[in-house]
RNA sequence: GCGGGUGUAGCUCAGUCGGUUAGAGCACCAGUUUGUGGCACUGGGGGUCGUGGGUUCGAAUCUCAUCAUUCGCCCCA
């Protein structure tokens, strides 16, 4: 053995062959629908100034950045005393840049730098990596993919219909029938708060019933209480949590609730927008709830709030999005409405090996392998490798003259479905023989015909 | 930041109460088969038992430390 075995970073992956060709299908199938409507694709940098990160996440978030060293020495700008200050006062000496935490941040500094040249409303997807110096565990990773896409620099809500028209769309390509689009509005989580008695109050309100399908009614109440709510107000938000029936009659329901509440009704008249929007687009409201107990953590959305959950795989959430209203304030450009969606790639991935849902076609890579003889053939070969490749046919030539068996096997290992053997004999007549390694028949055919056998 | 589990062959793991030369399956190589893979049989190579200390006549096994890894909590995708 090596005297040093070689190892990854903890919650980093690599991704073989067969892994790459089925995320390869995954995100492939979600860029062409991005495309479809519209979306262009957009790259930003690995790394960001941190100081276009810090403070956008939290205090938690600017500790789950991962910082890189200044170049060169980088203690040439340190002193005793920042030492003496500790680690934070130490950082901005010796770290000026760190990885992007996510692309919703960058995405927003692209749009402000760029804004004059940019033509609003601003569609972009974005697919690439994100690192995150968290604890690693099952299902979180300290790098992985989001797969972006956000119109910014509208209020329209075709924007939210068109979400959820590209999210069936993505997974009925997928061949992934079992999953449930949750939507709501922050605006009826807001009348909500209203309609309690405490209104301003819709941020707690939200980390509370966040959790509620985790720990139940009991405990959220219980926490409820906690930050603050009185009994009188609880027993307010008992209806609203225990809505039943289809979409239309939550809706019903909750406009009679809040005839106090401009907010609330303004919520759920975006809501009726929505599923009319939809109507008329001709997307079903089928497998769409809405759910007013769908908060999402992240503190920066006004409007929508989607988020998509697997019915037949216990995994949580594979999909979320939602309307944020001024995600560009931060960096000097206010009131840019945007709403945006993000496919959790690894989630949608696991989900489809369980329920073996990957196409035969997602996983082969070569079709055909030429068997190596000799020189001989090598010659006879070549010529018939490039043709096929010229009308699109993956396939490969085994490099070495090895042994029989050695070349079968590589060729089974690789599930390549044909192998085409040229020897002294094929050679001499001017034909070839072509074994179809799945069934395991063969055939001595012209060259011709051979050819014939891989167009389509 | 807090708590638990696991480190033995390339991989997955077994290894009894501390006792001789550390095992199995898969994978790999060779052969049964000089031009035919999957199946079968035969043989073969491959180990600093994570690392360092301690206890002991004797440690993969007990103990301490350390590193790695993994699962959960907080938080998040």
């Amino acid at each position: 053995m090596a005297a040093n075995k070689p190892s990854i970073p903890s919650g980093t992956r690599d991704f073989g062959p067969i892994e790459m060709n089925k995320r390869t299908y995954i995100l492939d199938t979600i860029k062409s629908v991005y495309k479809k409507y519209g979306f262009q694709p957009l790259e930003t940098p690995t790394l960001e100034n941190l100081s276009v990160l810090t403070g956008k996440y939290g205090d938690e978030g600017d500790q789950l950045l991962f910082k890189v060293l200044n170049s060169g020495d980088y203690l040439k700008k340190t002193s005793e005393e920042d030492y003496k200050n500790g680690a934070k006062a130490m950082l901005t000496k010796i770290s000026e840049k760190g990885l992007r935490y996510d692309l919703t941040v960058p995405f927003a500094r692209y749009v402000v730098m760029n804004r004059g040249t940019i033509s609003f409303p601003f569609k972009r997807f974005q697919i690439q990596p994100v690192w995150r110096a968290d604890r690693p565990q099952k299902g979180r990773y300290r790098e992985f993919y989001q797969c972006d896409a956000d119109v910014i620099g509208t209020n329209s809500l075709i924007c939210e219909a068109e979400i959820v028209a590209m999210i069936k769309e993505v997974f009925s390509s997928l061949k992934l029938n079992g999953y449930l689009i949750k939507i709501n509005n922050r605006k009826i989580l807001a009348g909500i708060a209203e309609m309690s008695g405490q209104a301003g109050k819709e941020s707690e309100l939200c980390v509370a019933i966040d959790k509620l399908d985790k720990i139940g009614i009991e405990k959220v109440n219980a926490e409820l209480k906690e930050r603050g709510f009185s009994d009188d107000s609880i027993q307010k938000l008992a209806p609203v949590f225990n809505l039943d029936g289809d979409n239309q009659s939550k809706i019903e329901t909750l406009e009679a609730l809040f005839t106090s509440s401009e907010t609330g009704k303004k919520g759920i008249e975006e809501l009726k927008t929505v599923f009319s929007y939809m109507e008329k687009m001709g997307v079903s409201a089928d497998k769409v709830e809405f759910d007013t107990t769908l908060a999402r953590g992240l503190s920066y959305y006004t409007g929508a709030i989607f988020e998509v959950k697997a019915t037949d795989v216990k995994i949580g959430s594979i999909t979320g999005g939602g309307r944020y209203d001024d995600l560009t304030g931060v960096f000097g450009l206010p009131d840019m409405s945007g709403v945006g969606i993000s496919f959790g790639v690894d989630r949608i991935y696991d989900v489809l090996e369980e329920l073996n849902l990957f196409p035969e076609e997602a996983i082969t890579g070569t079709d055909l392998m030429f068997v190596n003889f000799d020189e001989q053939t090598e010659a006879y070969c070549l010529p018939l490798l490039q043709k096929l490749r010229a009308i699109g046919v993956n396939a490969e030539i085994y490099p070495d003259s090895a042994k029989m068996k050695k070349q079968m096997n590589y060729a089974n290992n690789k599930n390549i479905n044909y192998v085409a053997l040229a020897g002294s004999n094929e050679i001499a007549e001017n034909k070839i023989t072509l074994k179809n390694m799945i069934s395991g028949d063969q055939e001595l055919i012209d060259l011709e015909s051979f050819i014939q056998n891989f167009k389509k």
